[in-house]
RNA sequence: UGGGAGGUCGUCUAACGGUAGGACGGCGGACUCUGGAUCCGCUGGUGGAGGUUCGAGUCCUCCCCUCCCAGCCA
């Protein structure tokens, strides 16, 4: 495991393991991080082509080049909070969560919780980043109520992970494609309080339910061309996280949160545009508007030779009206005089510590979105399919019994994918197993039922379980394949109908389906689909 | 915009996954006929694109549209 201690033992983790297994890296400081980035960006700008498009960016003149880059804080499920043991739940009662450490009481000092650094290199090592071996935490100092320290607990200079990307299909909805967004950093740090504001406005109390919950904050390369792709990005990183564990990704309860920064410039020059920050955005939905409406209103102003009006702010999205206001103007460089956290040690990780958790990742989106792929599923089953972890699992423990891929797909998409929204259930929910759904799909194909049966079949699996086995024995469900059965009932119902045969005759050939729906009543479902439309139409035609 | 409900002839309303019917309207006709009466006939529809199925209005995904309620939090 990671190896953090107080500084107060008076003990340096370097002397307690060779010196071999540690490894430096990733020492820049923050002014090379921006620097490093431009020089990317040019690169991955013109990797990218222009494939996705938003309705919105339609109708603006074409020379202008928006350039996105995202901010999120990922808030981890841990059971305790970052540097105490208080724990956290989403909406209990104000300040029942809180001791003198994420109070900030005078005095008061923070142990790491541990799981805070395995979470991060987890997300670390799925965004494909490099691990700083050696890092530190970093006091952050600015006011705000809901900050009792005064400063906030962050990761300045050497953040845990770095360079990295994250790999993205865009649905075909929206243009399709494979895309590959950059990281630039991930960190630790801690979350503040949240203030609540009385009706009138009159004052406002603090709850610190939330202060010293521990945060990832991911800071994107600015790879993104629009709010489409800005979108995709953060599900992505959405399902990235639950995939992992190490958040419930829950955007409603802030767990999720995202900052984009937009900026716009004409084509061609290698300056970037002043940049605007966007906040306030609830889902991904209105983060794609949001996004696309900054990058309209900037060119806007710049095709009306106006872009000096563009400054460097902070806005924020209105759901209400649509669109950005400004919400502060940038005061300066805000100086936070950043320094090294005195009251905690160096975080050293070593090379079994992350080998461990490497080996311990389970396969990751873009993992099984490749896998689905090669097995010669379209785009739309894959990303059904992997979008959800439990669906994912659900599907390759089918496949681990021996089915066909695009059986197991169509099954889960169309008819169990019904019944879980109808009952408002989760594939975990239901009771038909993996099992079993291979042994239907397999009943199917060696004949023994029908894919009429074997609905009907399925929809039992799901609300009472059992086995299809069972069921088919007890309902007598076995379907009929032999012509001279089927034959009769065929006419028998050519029989039973003069008029209609009459009309079939007469070029109304659609009436195939209702003779074949009344073999299929005679016979319960039973006969067999194929054969039965085969002797049917040799019956009517002759 | 968010939450909820919904979308089948021009309108209203049906169709265990098995022939898209009915009513009103419109058009035409009949009734020995001045008609706001009656009868007969005709007209005309599954919002769009994919998918599942032997077969889809009906099941799945996405989009579009309508109605109701709510509406701006660091």
């Amino acid at each position: 495991m990671s190896y953090t201690i107080f500084r107060t033992f008076q003990l340096h983790p370097f002397l307690l393991y060779p010196t071999s297994i540690l490894k430096l890296q990733n020492r820049f400081f923050h002014s090379t991080t921006i620097k490093a980035t431009q020089s990317q960006q040019t690169q991955t700008q013109t990797k990218h082509s222009t494939s996705t498009q938003s309705k919105k960016l339609n109708n603006l003149p074409k020379d202008y080049e928006p350039i996105i880059g995202i901010e999120t804080h990922v808030q981890l499920s841990t059971n305790t909070k970052a540097f105490c043991n208080c724990p956290y739940n989403y909406g209990s009662f104000p300040n029942t969560s809180i001791c003198p450490v994420c109070m900030g009481l005078p005095g008061a000092l923070p142990v790491l919780n541990s799981k805070v650094i395995e979470f991060a290199v987890k997300l670390g090592l799925a965004l494909n980043c490099e691990l700083a071996f050696d890092s530190k935490f970093d006091r952050k100092q600015y006011f705000y109520p809901d900050l009792p320290k005064g400063y906030q607990i962050s990761q300045f200079d050497v953040p845990i992970a770095s360079s990295g990307f994250l790999d993205v299909d865009i649905p075909l909805e929206y243009g399709g494609g494979h895309k590959r967004f950059g990281i630039t950093r991930v960190h630790m740090e801690e979350d503040a309080g949240k203030l609540l504001h009385t009706e009138n406005g009159n004052y406002s109390q603090v709850d610190l339910n939330r202060a010293g919950v521990p945060l990832l904050e991911i800071v994107s390369e600015p790879d993104m061309r629009n709010g489409i792709e800005a979108a995709e990005y953060a599900a992505e990183l959405q399902r990235l996280v639950r995939y992992l564990g190490v958040s419930n990704g829950n955007m409603q309860e802030g767990s999720l949160r995202c900052d984009v920064n937009v900026s716009v410039r004409p084509i061609g020059q290698s300056k970037f545009g002043t940049k605007v920050e966007v906040k306030n955005l609830n889902s991904f939905a209105s983060m794609s508007r949001a996004i696309d409406f900054e990058i309209a209103r900037q060119v806007q102003l710049h095709s009306q030779g106006q872009a000096d009006q563009i400054v460097q702010e902070t806005r924020s999205w209105e759901e209400g009206s649509q669109r950005t206001i400004t919400m502060r103007k940038k005061e300066g460089l805000a100086d936070y005089r950043y320094f090294p956290e005195p009251d905690l040690p160096s975080v050293i990780l070593y090379q079994e510590y992350v080998d461990g958790i490497k080996n311990s990742l389970p396969e990751l989106p873009e993992g099984k979105r490749r896998r689905y792929e090669k097995m010669g599923l379209g785009m739309q089953d894959v990303l059904f399919l992997a979008n959800d972890k439990n669906i994912a699992e659900f599907f390759d423990a089918t496949l681990a019994k021996g089915a066909d891929a695009k059986l197991v797909a169509n099954w889960i998409m169309s008819d169990i994918a019904g019944f879980m929204k109808n009952e408002k259930l989760t594939i975990n929910d239901i009771k038909l197993t993996p099992e079993e759904l291979a042994e239907l799909i397999a009943s199917i194909k060696d004949g023994t039922i029908s894919g009429k049966i074997g609905k009907e079949i399925l929809f039992e699996l799901l609300a009472e379980g059992g086995s299809v086995k069972e069921i088919i024995e007890k309902k007598d469900l076995v379907q009929i394949t032999d012509p001279v059965e089927i034959e009769k009932m065929v006419d028998k119902a050519i029989a039973d109908n003069p008029k209609q045969v009459e009309q079939y005759r007469g070029g109304k050939t659609k009436l195939q389906g209702f003779f074949a729906g009344q073999v299929m009543k005679a016979s319960k479902g039973k006969a067999n689909p194929g054969l039965l439309n085969k002797i049917l139409l040799e019956k009517l035609n002759s």
